[in-house]
RNA sequence: UGGGCUAUCGCCAAGCGGUAAGGCACAGGACUUUGACUCCUGCAUUCGGUGGUUCGAAUCCACCUAGCCCAGCCA
């Protein structure tokens, strides 16, 4: 289905940001060709920043007629599984991108990995360390002060080799020994400080199994996945800035490749009354305060898809917000807009009454049915149009009528008139009352002349409500959902959940035309929003739908 | 009393010494068989602050202020 959706050619947009004068700069020199990547741990489920991340990476590679890889840094294993990086290939290929014959993991290279540790060892720019985690923290030193070396650091290079290689051989339990860069204990960067380079972890390896208990640390292996891959351009985010000279102190001492990856960072995507941490997410899963992680209302991917949020949508949205080094929020109002403006043109509009209230129209004849052609989408003939039945007893939305009218209130109140869409005039002329008050019946009368379609100019009247056939309508479960959190922080800085998420409304009425619909398939529903056909819950004669975004309004009531 | 990074409209974001793009949001108006869409119009004499260089500074220099990141054998 939308899997196949090109990606537009110049997905990045007219205006560039900084990371094209860099890649423009390198591309001058002595560099040809541009290879990025989109390198995810295999430890969750991918959300709506990390497709900042793929539209970015991949949209680069197209741009700039490159490739961009998939890779999975599978190089901590207590905390992958395989689960992940299916639900992570789905949804990069459900976002519209193509890493055609380039997939790659980590644990691909883990016996490169070895031996380039072999030649640092054997250049003396790593050694065998046996200081404990405590210990080591302590002798890091701290953010204002120098660390100091540790006592293993002078070893010989034959004793390291030897260590090293009974390291990967499991002669030594978790922890017990570590192979350490040797850099700067002083150095003002911290990760500069000898940092561990392996560590030792017998635990089985969801791609490797037990043939290791050896594993590299990211910040020795990333640069080293990068240089085999031919990586030119390697993006991440903000926080690896401190990173980079490590990233660089690995490829240069290890040495020996053709090209030098280039790191880039970039900030990272927030969203206002969204929570974006893995950690907080899983909280809500584990808590049971959403439906899984495809909940419509979690910001993953697989949660917008299920939510009816399209793929284009989600790509637009990654250019609007743009790239840059400045730690922002953007607006959802934003996200909310790309989504219409996708949805706008490709979608049925039909008529769904999600609050009903009986509409009874006086002079109608009792029994009659007619079907009315009413257009799909008017602004967008292709769609065609469709059949409507009308008949004597109406649901309309309860909002659309006030018994007393508040001021500009220009929809149903008595001795008002205004026009049922695709049909007639109808005017006001009483209302039924139940025991409690409450509204039973609106009556109405129409007028025969005003049929839509029959050119009538006779006189105007000012507002247009949708409506559904009491008796041919179907009955059906709509679901109105709105930001998780709310906008307002605690005074702690904390998100507060929005206690009105989800409303279910399982009266709602809607007409015969969307019968039959299919899990996934979306429409407009006239004047209420863009809804979709649950892919979960939905049943051939029990829909349900979920509100993907509602329509803008002006209205204030 | 360490290091790295950032600061342009309510929110994103171009801009790279020649006199403030664009989008979202918002506010008016036109149109309207969706109070939607569409279309017009408005929305930074000013670029975190203060000095300086220059004929000319958001862009260069100095100082200051504020925010973010770093002390995992996580990524």
């Amino acid at each position: 289905m939308e899997n196949n959706t090109p990606v537009p050619e110049n997905s990045l947009g007219a205006t560039g940001n900084f990371i094209h004068s860099y890649i423009q700069e390198d591309l001058k020199g002595e560099l040809n060709r541009l290879n990025t990547r989109f390198p995810p741990e295999p430890n969750g489920y991918l959300h709506i920043g990390h497709a900042k991340s793929i539209c970015l990476n991949f949209g680069l590679a197209k741009l700039y007629g490159g490739k961009c890889n998939l890779r999975f840094d599978d190089t901590n294993p207590t905390k992958e599984d395989v689960e992940y990086v299916n639900s992570i290939e789905e949804d990069v290929k459900w976002l519209g991108f193509d890493w055609e014959d380039r997939l790659y993991f980590a644990s691909e290279y883990f016996n490169e990995f070895y031996e380039f540790a072999v030649i640092l060892i054997k250049k003396g720019k790593a050694f065998v360390c046996e200081l404990t985690s405590e210990e080591m923290r302590q002798y890091r030193g701290t953010l204002n002060t120098p660390g100091k070396e540790s006592p293993y650091r002078n070893r010989s290079i034959e004793e390291n080799l030897e260590l090293f290689e009974r390291m990967r051989a499991g002669e030594f339990a978790d922890g017990e020994k570590t192979l350490r860069a040797k850099i700067d204990m002083a150095s003002p960067n911290i990760n500069m400080r000898d940092p561990v380079i392996y560590r030792i972890s017998h635990s089985e390896h969801h791609r490797t199994g037990d043939k290791w208990c050896i594993y590299p640390m990211y910040d020795y292996a990333h640069p080293l996945e990068d240089a085999i891959e031919g990586i030119t351009h390697s993006i991440c985010t903000l926080e690896f800035e401190d990173h980079r000279p490590l990233y660089d102190w690995v490829i240069e001492n290890v040495g020996g490749f053709d090209i030098i990856p280039r790191q880039i960072e970039f900030a990272r995507l927030e969203l206002t009354n969204t929570v974006m941490s893995k950690r907080l997410l899983r909280a809500l899963v584990e808590s049971g305060e959403v439906d899984g992680w495809d909940d419509p209302r979690m910001p993953t991917i697989c949660g917008l898809r299920r939510r009816g949020i399209t793929p284009s949508a989600i790509r637009n949205f990654c250019e609007e917000i743009g790239v840059s080094k400045a730690n922002s929020v953007v607006d959802s109002a934003l996200l909310d807009h790309c989504i219409r403006d996708d949805l706008k043109e490709k979608s049925k509009v039909v008529m769904a009454v999600l609050n009903p209230v009986k509409l009874v129209i006086t002079n109608y004849p009792k029994g009659q049915v007619e079907f009315l052609d009413i257009e799909n989408n008017a602004e967008n003939p292709e769609l065609g149009t469709r059949q409507v039945p009308f008949s004597r007893e109406l649901y309309i939305e309860a909002e659309d009528f006030m018994e007393e009218p508040a001021k500009k209130f220009f929809r149903l109140y008595p001795g008002n008139e205004v026009r049922l869409k695709g049909a007639y005039f109808v005017k006001c002329i009483g209302v039924i009352k139940n025991e409690d008050e409450s509204i039973k019946e609106i009556h109405c009368t129409y007028d025969p002349e005003t049929k839509s379609g029959s050119g009538f100019e006779g006189r105007k009247v000012k507002g247009t409500l949708h409506w559904v056939c009491v008796s041919e309508s179907i009955k059906a479960t709509v679901r109105l959902y709105d930001s998780l959190m709310l906008d307002n922080p605690d005074p702690n800085g904390e998100m507060i959940k929005n206690p009105k998420s989800v409303t279910v409304l399982e009266n709602c009425f809607i007409e015969p035309s969307v019968a039959g619909s299919k899990p996934g398939e979306r429409f407009q529903f006239m004047r209420n929003g863009y809804f979709v056909v649950d892919t979960k819950d939905s049943k051939e004669d029990a829909l349900v739908f979920n509100r993907i975004v509602s329509l803008k309004s002006s209205f204030k009531a």
